[in-house]
DNA sequence: ATGTTATTTATGAAATTTCCTAATCAACGA
DNA sequence: TCGTTGATTAGGAAATTTCATAAATAACAT
């Protein structure tokens, strides 16, 4: 929790984490997308890796990254549920659906 | 966005917007909570004003700070939808969703 | 008016973050 | 084997964050 939002404080890697949504990329193809040199990157790639947010693996010369989406995802979860619970706006639309699936459940 | 995030990233800070989700508490009320001093949990607060994620209101000799839900929500979800565009369970919901707004559209 | 309570502002020390350059490690190709 | 490419590690300077203490501001009660 504390790594996930420390590395989410960071714009670069943000971004990165962004471009990762569409896929895996090498460090080098990530390094490329800034103005910043390949050694900060691959920092910033170690944080994200140790918040558990990206994993690396390396085959042949190149390190590929990909998202570890879950992580991301249970992690905001679990902070929303804390922060807000019951959403206004959502509660209606979660009861009109929780009538829907009344069959389906 | 990068305020939200900078502020998101200390626990502290974090707890203070767990606390305000149950309704609105004077700064000192939210001093009490912590083993810190009560400029620190000011300062904290003056953080989470900066982005948008709380507001004080003065009332007598009293300030008392309540969250901007909205703030948090909409930024949340602005990123999620960058990172991760389509998540996985949700996809097929949306799907349907989408299929049953095909005339509306 | 004076003292008390609630809060913030000012200031500064310690720790952390962010980015760079230089050097190292590892895999590949001639 | 050597040189090259991809990537990380090492080390350090500059900026930022976090927390504290001391002082200031503001509202309240006597």
């Amino acid at each position: 929790m504390q790594r996930v939002f420390e590395a989410l404080a960071s714009a670069p890697r943000r971004k990165i984490l962004a471009l990762l949504a569409h896929g895996e990329l090498s460090a080098g193809d990530i390094a490329a997308r800034f103005e910043m040199t390949k050694p900060s990157i691959s920092q910033h790639l170690s944080v994200l890796e140790a918040a558990g947010l990206v994993t690396g693996e390396k085959r042949g010369q190149f390190v590929f990254y990909r998202q570890v989406r879950d992580n991301l995802i249970n992690t905001l979860n679990g902070f929303v549920q804390e922060a807000c619970p019951v959403t206004r706006p959502l509660k209606r639309e979660s009861a009109e659906r929780q009538h829907a699936s009344d069959e389906t459940a």
